[in-house]
DNA sequence: TGGCGGACTGAATTTTTATTCATTACTGGA
DNA sequence: TCCAGTAATGAATAAAAATTCAGTCCGCCA
């Protein structure tokens, strides 16, 4: 009876609130009670089910497997990408396509934004990122080297410029290759000042975008020069390094795989990775699968960007429509 | 595609807020965007009907009969009680208790209580009145003469100090008969000094409880000692009068019917009536369903406490279950 | 017949949210 | 090409809501 009477004018609140779009002030005026009490009785409707808050999901976007990743691998944020079909070039466009609003609304004045310099996702990203609305992003820090071949060494420092115009930062160029012929190459590429303040830049970037790669040679690493020879390719494999960023490798496991490689790869090491505020990992596609998962056990990545069939088997369930 | 990518977004921030609790704040933290579009994309959650609020109408509990009712009548506020059956006992239990529990809540200090002296409605509120939680109401005020009859008189008497004791206030009596035996009695009645200090507060009066009677004999009217005589309830129903508040009369469209019987009342007028910031009419069962919708139709009461039965007749609805 | 703990309340205050305001960019038309 | 109008943003602020606080009233138990 009691509290048959309670339950009433709590619904005759929540009704005047929800649905009538009152303030409690206003109801506290009609009904002769205090806007604390409306305050509390409001949350009671809360408690006992009267009022009943559910999202609507709309199409094409796909909370319970950006949750389930996030949850799965520790994640900051993830997001999970509509996508036609499951084959490379559509998920590029996707996940470009979803990277690209991303940055768009996510950016602030003072970031460094970190870049791996030759990934296709980020490519993809750049071009599908509209004209920045409003001036964003301090400076973009490439954090990979270009490839040995001068064409591809256009590309990454392309990339890197054009993300740098777009957001009306000021770009830092990382003029050396990714990956040196030697060691003593390499420690001679460093002694360039103009390598060495780009970086020496890698501590400070706050955003950095990466791609994530599999120990294998991709179409683009193919066509890209051959970075690595067979012979190293299945070195690393025998070591055991399953994915890497900005190539540094780690095993399925997630852990570091230190190989000589690592003595000739100019980029951004991955405990500097870490020391970055957010690390936006931007992959996808079953080729990639191991990788990725790597990549996420290792927690190299704070926020992973990817297509809904990848989420899917990620989480071996099943990819939603 | 841009649009889905806004979609989502929405949704996430959306499930974040609702779902996960989090503040705006915390949100515009974890997401980069400023808590001000934070705010704007949750409004447009709810103008895409992304979140969906629904109310769970619990049991007992008839929103839809309150707003008709509201809606209908111009009603300031209407509750309607859950009620067993379609008796008198029964609604006289349900109406009382919910008048009782309304009472409890809105009650404020500084509150001056008018109340009609003889109503079952209001007997049985009093009667279910708690033991009222906190000090409430500055003082209640008898705004309707008792019954010739002295055992009536008594009963007036009680409900008046009953209900001024529940509410820790200065109960006023209108030591006086309802109804004067001519109108010569009536002017001696008014010219005692107690009367007429209780009579102008009638203009005081913030809350005003009033049972509403339909024109035949009542039970209670029947047995407390014949008001009026079979031949002057016949004038009355002859002018026309439907119903009365405080024995002040009224037709079906509401408007008031002045019968020379009027100038033997003793008690408000309906237009002191009027002047009260609430006039709250406790009233149910079949037998009064015309006085009812005859006082809403006159603007009386601002506020009508009812059964569901009652309610579902004044609307021409099947009560529900 | 106190006295203690718990439950409620409204006023005051703090916290949270919505909105205003100034700025910027972009649009579409002359 | 230039300009008026629209849209969108973050910082600042106003508005609204939640919570703290102090007080009261219970009921319960000694």
């Amino acid at each position: 009876m009691a509290r048959t009477n309670e339950l009433r004018l709590i619904t005759r609140v929540t009704q005047m609130y929800y649905l009538e779009g009152l303030k409690q002030a206003q109801i506290s005026a009609i009904l002769n009670i205090s806007q604390a009490t409306i305050s509390r009785l409001l949350k009671r409707a809360v408690d006992e089910n009267i009022v009943r808050i559910t999202i609507n999901v709309p199409r094409g976007t796909f909370p319970d497997l950006e949750t389930g990743l996030r949850e799965r691998f520790g994640l900051k944020e993830a997001i999970v990408a509509e996508c036609g079909e499951d084959r490379e070039e559509s998920i590029l466009s996707a996940i470009g396509d979803a990277a690209a609003h991303f940055l768009s609304t996510t950016l602030n004045d003072r970031e460094v934004i970190g870049i791996s310099s030759w990934s296709a996702s980020l490519l993809r990203m750049v071009d599908s990122l509209p004209p920045l609305k409003r001036v964003k992003a301090a400076r973009v820090v490439q954090i990979l080297g270009g490839m040995g071949n001068p064409s591809v060494q256009v590309h990454a420092t392309h990339l890197t410029t054009r993300l740098a115009q777009l957001t009306g930062a000021q770009p830092q160029l990382l003029s050396a290759p990714g990956v040196a012929s030697s060691i003593e190459a390499r420690r001679a590429l460093l002694d360039d000042s103009f390598v060495q303040a780009t970086m020496d830049e890698f501590r400070d970037v706050s955003l950095a975008l990466v791609g994530i790669g599999a120990v294998e040679p991709s179409r683009m690493l193919a066509t890209s020069g051959n970075v690595f020879t067979p012979e190293e390719l299945q070195e690393l494999k025998d070591s055991g390094a399953e994915g890497d960023i900005c190539l540094r490798f780690f095993a399925a496991d997630g852990t570091p795989v230190r190989t000589p490689l690592d003595d000739r790869v100019i980029s951004i090491s991955l405990d500097e990775l870490k020391g970055a505020d957010r690390v936006v990992g931007i992959a996808g596609g079953a080729r990639k699968d191991r990788a990725i998962k790597a990549a996420l056990l290792g927690g190299y990545v704070d926020i992973l960007i990817t297509d809904k069939f990848t989420a899917g088997r990620l989480l071996g369930e099943p990819a939603g429509t």
